[in-house]
Parts: structure tokens; C-alpha cells; sequence
DNA sequence: TACTGGATTCACT
DNA sequence: GTGAATCCAGTAA
């Protein structure tokens, strides 16, 4: 495998990482995927780190973390916490799936690749990620190393939608691994 | 202590 | 396009 993403990687401004972070290899519970979509959240009414909480407080206090939280009673959705100085955290939204495929195809029930992790929750779900690694650091138990993310920086792969006036989505364009 | 609604997904029309 | 599934953090009282 390749290089191992480093913490200081997440202490620059949210923004910042979340564009980089397309490419990235994440290698879970026994599967690798290459990260095709994250959204940035900063300090903005949309973002859980909008007001300190309990649940919210690892988005204020930390960099390279790992924050995952449970939704809608059913699904988990994977962040990395980033910036050293402001609050933020990165959401990632969809995979392309690289190894482990049968076990990802088990745990979701499915056999389109594709379909496979186009979701925070699908991806969570294939990868076998819940509660428990909230609050890990990134390394720890989930791996991230660095891919080919050059590549696709250096080339206009990249595209960005307003989620909402203030948090982003970063994703790679054409790939069909895109949630939705 | 009780209520509300969500950074979602899927089946169904 | 619409609605159900299903839990718990956050908030109000």
C-alpha cells in the first residue's frame, strides 16, 4: 500500500483538506476504498459543531480524528475532524470500493458495485463502520494513506457543489461510484 | 422527563 | 416523488 496520511494533514482549514481528501485510500474492517465524495462542515448552522455539545465536542477539541455518529435510528456516517484552530469536520460520502468486495457485498445485502458505497451510510454499512471507532484517532483503527490523490488533484477531476450556503461538497467527476 | 427531528436509504407509486 | 423505518442527541420544561 501506499504512504500513510499523516495527522498534521488534518490541521489546515477545513476546506483545505476536504478537496485533498478525494483519492485517499481508507482500508477498514477488512476493505480498502478509494474516497470519491466528502462534504466540509465548519462552523455553520448546518454543521453538528455549530454549538458545542457532548456529541459535538471532538469537532472543537481535535485534528485527524475520527467522529462517527448515528442517524435516522438505522445509519452511521463517517467524519474526519480537522483545523487545528476553528472547528470543522469532514464528512465522507461515498467510496469506490478496491478490495473486499465480498464482504462489503455481504454486509449490505447487494451486489452492485456501484451501489456498493454511493452513501455515508452505504459506505459505513460495507465497511463495517459504527460507533465504536468514534473518537479514534485516524490511524488507529481505520487507515487512511494516500493513493493517487496527486494525480487527480494536478487534473480537473475535482468538482464542488454548495451543499448549502455555507458547508461544500468535493467530489471526483465521472466516477460512478458518486452517491445519488 | 418528554418531545422533536435528523449530514439517510429503500420500497413503492 | 413520497413515505416508512427506527434511535438518540439536543432541547425545553
Amino acid at each position: 500500500m501506499q504512504k500513510t496520511v499523516s495527522k498534521s494533514f488534518f490541521s489546515r482549514p477545513t476546506l483545505e483538506v476536504a478537496p485533498e481528501l478525494i483519492g485517499k485510500i481508507i482500508e477498514y474492517g477488512g476493505c480498502t476504498g478509494r474516497i470519491v465524495e466528502v462534504e466540509a462542515y465548519t462552523d455553520d448552522p448546518a454543521s453538528h459543531g455549530y454549538r458545542r455539545t457532548e456529541r459535538s465536542a471532538i469537532m472543537h477539541d481535535t485534528y485527524g480524528h475520527i467522529y462517527v455518529y448515528f442517524i435516522y435510528g438505522m445509519y452511521h456516517c463517517l467524519n474526519f475532524t480537522t483545523d487545528k484552530d476553528q472547528v470543522g469536520a469532514i464528512l465522507v460520502r461515498a467510496v469506490e470500493p478496491l478490495s473486499g468486495l465480498q464482504l462489503m457485498k455481504k454486509r449490505r445485502g447487494i451486489d452492485s458495485e456501484t451501489k456498493l458505497c454511493n452513501g455515508p451510510g452505504k459506505l459505513c454499512q460495507a465497511f463495517d463502520i459504527n460507533i465504536n471507532v468514534n473518537h479514534s484517532r485516524v490511524g488507529e483503527y481505520l487507515r487512511l494513506y494516500h493513493g493517487r490523490a496527486e494525480e487527480i488533484l494536478s487534473s480537473p477531476r475535482i468538482g464542488i457543489t454548495k451543499a448549502t450556503d455555507l458547508h461544500w461538497r468535493f467530489f471526483e467527476k465521472d466516477s460512478p461510484f458518486v452517491s445519488r
